[in-house]
DNA sequence: CAAATTGTTTTGGTAAAACAAAACTTTACC
DNA sequence: GGTAAAGTTTTGTTTTACCAAAACAATTTG
């Protein structure tokens, strides 16, 4: 709410969603990474983040770290709640089915304003999360994700309780596809048998079933 | 559907989306009343125009009239049906009134895929009209709109059924909540008291009430 | 029919996004 | 401490999409 959208272009509530989401995983954002995630050159990316500190969006320290400003994160913010929300919308109502839903969601999200954004939000019976166990942000309340782990970082033999696949992972289709496949869904109760950091597995049991994850996998997959 | 919107950015969408209806209400389309109707200054209509010549998607004849390629119109008719539908999804499903609506589709008809589209009109049980009566476009099939008239060319003393508003009258919001107070919607049954061409009126009882427009908005509304 | 109005086209700019390729700067690691 | 790898800037180009202002063409209409 309250986010001027009119001179937000959605190349920008991308960068800014890409900046916001890094930052939840790691406190050390650098442009390098955020190209990559946006999938834009270093040229490109480097003059994206000069109009966004123009535009008063973003800090950049002289350790190159990247910040969000007051305004940058309510934008973001903002853009995460309309793509999560849109998510619920295509998934309860529309009835599609969780890889297409993100990806569909990723171009609806920059059309939604906060009318919209509000009636979406209350016909969805105010959710919580997206189909994907990400907790929408409501503004200026920490996450919820500070209380869960990423699963790379569980010991062995404990049993956990997923939550949710973090922005970074629902962008690959294969990973998310194979989730829910395998039945590893928000609210699902996992075994971790085994971290194995050398291997760079870990070893879940789900129902009956026996799964193998990379450690890359698992540190998208928060748990609790 | 196998519209490819992968190259077809929302301004293209747009200039097609105007040519197709200008083209319903008059078959003498020339860039000067599309660029009016989009908002645009003469020289970006020109540049565009070239564009969508250079790609196919219209032909500009000598004396300057403007027709859609087979192609174009397919674009043109898929984002009208994707905006109809959207206008239908925010007023059904989300509660929204008739004049946001029109506003809110406008930016999310470009946002939505032929997938999005197919499960919209689904779960909406395949409506054939938008909240303002206007029939959604079906892959080669003439509009039910050439059976009914525009309202200025109605003759005084009929009774008349209200089919729909066009799309460059929902464009203006005043007229659009005017009608809707005054229970002017798809379906109403209309006294067209008198048609004044000489005064630019048209005099109408709906209701118990009496109701006068101007001739410049009476064209824009259909009737049967 | 000539002036006025309406349309079209040209010319020259701007800004946002993107790219590639090369030139620097750090940082990391042996 | 010096090289390699990783990251950042610079430079130069492209495409889309818009604008203003002026030139030219066509159409009305008094």
């Amino acid at each position: 709410m309250a986010v001027k959208r009119s001179e937000v272009t959605s190349a920008t509530e991308d960068y800014l969603k890409a900046i916001y989401s890094l930052a939840e995983e790691s406190d050390h954002v650098i442009a390098a990474r955020v190209a990559e995630d946006i999938g834009v050159t270093p040229s490109t990316m480097f003059s994206a983040l000069r109009r966004l500190e123009k535009e008063e969006f973003v800090r950049v320290e002289r350790r190159k770290n990247i910040y969000l400003t007051t305004k940058g994160r309510e934008v973001a913010e903002a853009i995460l709640r309309r793509h999560y929300l849109t998510e619920r919308l295509l998934t309860d109502l529309l009835g599609l089915d969780w890889v297409t839903a993100h990806q569909e969601a990723h171009h609806l999200e920059h059309a939604i304003s906060s009318v919209v954004e509000e009636r979406l939000s209350a016909i969805l019976d105010n959710p919580s999360t997206c189909p994907h166990g990400n907790p929408i942000p409501v503004q200026g309340q920490p996450s919820p994700r500070r209380e869960w782990n990423p699963l790379n970082t569980v010991e062995s033999g404990t049993e956990v309780v997923f939550r949710c696949i973090t922005e970074t992972g629902e962008r690959d289709a294969r990973l998310l596809s194979f989730l829910y496949d395998h039945m590893i869904r928000p609210g699902s109760t996992i075994d971790v048998v085994e971290v194995a950091p050398s291997l760079g597995t870990v070893s879940l049991k789900v129902g009956d079933a026996e799964v193998v994850l990379g450690l890359e996998a698992a540190k998208k997959i928060y748990v609790q």
